[in-house]
DNA sequence: GAGCAAAAGTACCGCTTGAG
DNA sequence: CTCAAGCGGTACTTTTGCTC
């Protein structure tokens, strides 16, 4: 092994197909050709001595002595990039950095198309990635190696080397089609219960949690909504309640966007649910990138929130 | 068929050298 | 000292063959 053939790009290159396990998506993701990448990965290989990935069925499977370097070589990185962010600072206006956030579709639906408004404003190179990683893997592997910046939206469970940042509180409202036959202005508990329901519950997020607390709150008061169907996603669900005679319990804003789409009219529900907070989360390891830190304040900014960082 | 690897060719960059 | 030519190294692309 000869570390003085070793330059910083075949250290990118070598992250590259460790994420991604594929020397083709690696290339992908960092804008060069399939061969180029298999061309750095081999003097990687003559430089250390090592064949460093294995091609099997689930992909291009590192050696135990690329595992071994992977770790110090990814915090290197990374501290290569601060240390370079700190002294630099970050431009936004001539930063070409990309964002990953981890949002749900709701999300998605709500705030991405702000937020990509306010930063193709201020900042035209950069991009904004979605990526809806499982949850399990979510907090202790993709946002520790950075995979993703932030995650925003309704959780739970955030504990460990991570900050939260309370964006906005969100109500619950009942929705339905503008000319429901049976339902007009205002809903009346017996009306509610009577009307067969619609349930978003989108997989890996807190929705479910969210539709348990519900679910809490009726039980309480020894009442049960009549389910019609469980939705996973929120795309077409407003024509679901439109074309239909279907009540749903949505966030407020959600539902906002719903009827500024189809013509659905928004209720209160008759029996008072708790509010939740949407919020922000991001490393301990990120807290001080101007980068993220720079992202995390235009989020805030967007829901007036800049000033209570935990 | 998709993806990886290797070969061949090309472009660019930095260094050296020699002429003016 | 300056500048152009030559050379070697590096990184890129396209093409092709091989493997899974």
């Amino acid at each position: 092994m000869n570390p003085n053939r070793i330059d910083l790009n075949l250290l990118k290159v070598f992250d590259a197909i460790l994420r991604t396990r594929s020397v083709t998506v690696a290339a992908l993701n960092l804008g060069l050709t399939q061969s180029t990448v298999s061309n750095a990965l081999n003097r990687l290989r003559d430089a250390m001595g090592d064949p460093l990935f294995v091609r099997t069925s689930e992909g291009m499977m590192p050696t135990t002595w690329a595992e071994e370097i992977a770790g110090p070589i990814r915090e290197s990185l990374a501290q290569i990039r601060a240390t370079l962010e700190h002294k630099l600072g970050f431009d936004p206006a001539h930063a070409e950095r990309t964002f990953t956030l981890f949002m749900t579709d709701v999300g998605q639906f709500v705030l991405l198309p702000r937020l990509l408004r306010l930063i193709a404003q201020e900042s035209p190179l950069v991009q904004i990635h979605t990526d809806q990683v499982p949850p399990f893997r979510l907090r202790e592997s993709a946002m520790e190696n950075g995979d993703v910046d932030l995650a925003v939206g309704y959780f739970h469970e955030f504990e460990g080397p991570f900050h939260r940042q309370r964006l906005f509180t969100e109500t619950f409202v009942c929705v339905s089609r503008a000319g429901h036959p049976r339902v007009a202005g205002k809903l009346s508990m017996e009306q509610f219960l009577k009307e067969r329901h619609l349930v978003y519950l989108p997989p890996g997020s807190g929705h479910a949690s969210m539709e348990a607390l519900i679910d809490a709150v009726f039980q309480e008061h020894g009442v049960q909504r009549a389910t019609m169907a469980r939705v996973a996603h929120c795309l077409g669900l407003w024509t679901l309640i439109a074309d239909s005679d279907y009540l749903a319990v949505l966030p407020r804003r959600l539902a906002s966007a719903f009827a500024a789409m189809a013509p659905l009219q928004i209720l209160e529900v008759p029996i008072p649910l708790p509010s939740f907070e949407i919020t922000q989360h991001w490393h301990e390891r990120f807290h001080h990138h101007p980068g993220n830190r720079w992202l995390r304040n235009r989020i805030a900014s967007l829901f007036g929130a800049q000033e209570s960082e935990a």
